[in-house]
DNA sequence: GATTTAATTTAGCCATGGCTAAAATAATGT
DNA sequence: ACATTATTTTAGCCATGGCTAAATTAAATC
């Protein structure tokens, strides 16, 4: 049996290896930090996955899953973005709430549950925060949108994804208007890492904080 | 942190202490039978659960749940009976198989996703066997129906609640037309705890085993 | 009441997955 | 090249919750 400790290893080495910056070293301290253990607890459980090959190690450089290891981490993503998707649209959940839920019932739920919410939602390809669902068959688009920070000034664009790592952000992204499709244009940006000031759905303005646009991934919309 | 073991056993006492009949001992070997591992397994839990007050334990005479205890079992067989009628309801699950994935669920779910299906059921008060679901306030109703297999022939019931330890015979008993609600009265009863000859809802005769019969709680009709 | 039988408990082991403190190794700065 | 610093690993511990085998204690039978 894979526990419970495992897919989220896995899953947090997987979103660590694609979410991150290309070429970012998935080391011991980074999945340590993320899975918010000790160094020397990630140490052991990377040598033990490496000893069930789901990853190899290169002592000092980091780890990468294998096929077998991608497999379980994508299946353990599957189960979590359809698990979110769910508890929002079925389930009336704020999209700040769910991915804390989803992470416990992603490793309570079966096969038949998977396909039945995945039915239920009309098998959906992008989850609660945009991000792609993998298939069952281990399959994953990869998305790949500039961040609004990014954006150059008077560029408009569309609102296709957020960053779900802090729930009272997408709290205030939600006070702000800024959901999933919602359109959004640059005004001006202040210097030394200042607000950005925002148009949003041609009827609104505001400051937003960089750490905030930082967070939005966006279409260029015509 | 109450963990999933000591939910599970606690459940399992209640249970015992409730379903088996007036006056059974819910001793170390019941218990450890029931949850499917060794006697020695069972001491050691039960000892830990003394400790935390959850129970109160007579050495040699078996155990009691402590207010503390029963209210911890409630909660989690509230939790179980909720998911079990949402799982059946709002997903279509045949309700051979509610139980086995509610038992992985109910240790999984926050005080949120219990309020928000008891929501969406309508507040229900009875799940999807028939059995009570305890209130929020850990009140439970003692719904105190008759076996099937103890009524006198001739006399016309309605089923009101059947025990879910049997996936197969909750499947049997689908294919004989036998659901919650379903009209039935006892034609004839053969000797030697032999089947019973059962009218179904007024139009199908069939021969029923006592074991099933015994399994299936009625409410005496007019 | 003594003995056999059955239930219970104790003792000691195992795996999992955390932890801290210390040691080893690599990366970095001078 | 060497010293310092940071990272990683090892060693050894802890709690949880299983297990088997042996010892104990209660219940049942003669």
């Amino acid at each position: 049996m894979i526990s419970q400790a495992i897919e989220d290893y896995l899953k947090t080495i997987y979103k660590l290896q694609h979410g991150g910056t290309e070429n970012e070293r998935v080391t011991t301290s980074v999945i340590a930090d993320r899975m918010g253990v000790a160094a020397a607890s990630a140490t052991n459980m990377i040598k033990k996955l490496a000893e069930m090959h789901l990853l190899v190690h290169t002592p000092y450089q980091g780890v990468g899953l294998t096929g077998a290891g991608r497999k379980i981490a994508l299946e353990t993503i599957r189960h979590h973005r359809l698990i979110e998707l769910y508890l929002a649209q079925a389930l009336g959940y704020p999209w700040d709430q769910i991915d804390a839920e989803a992470d416990r019932l992603e490793h309570a739920i079966s096969e038949e549950f998977e396909d039945r919410i995945d039915k239920a939602l009309g098998y959906p390809t992008i989850g609660a925060h945009g991000e792609p669902i993998p298939t069952k068959q281990g399959k994953i688009e990869d998305l790949d949108y500039p961040r609004l920070s990014d954006l150059e000034t008077g560029q408009p664009a569309i609102i296709r994804r957020v960053s779900d790592r802090n729930p009272e952000m997408l709290r205030y992204m939600d006070q702000m208007g800024l959901q999933l499709g919602t359109r959004v244009e640059v005004r001006e940006k202040a210097p030394f890492s200042g607000p950005l000031q925002l148009k949003i759905d041609a009827d609104k303005e505001e400051a937003l904080g960089l750490e905030v646009a930082y967070n939005i991934f966006v279409d260029l919309a015509p």
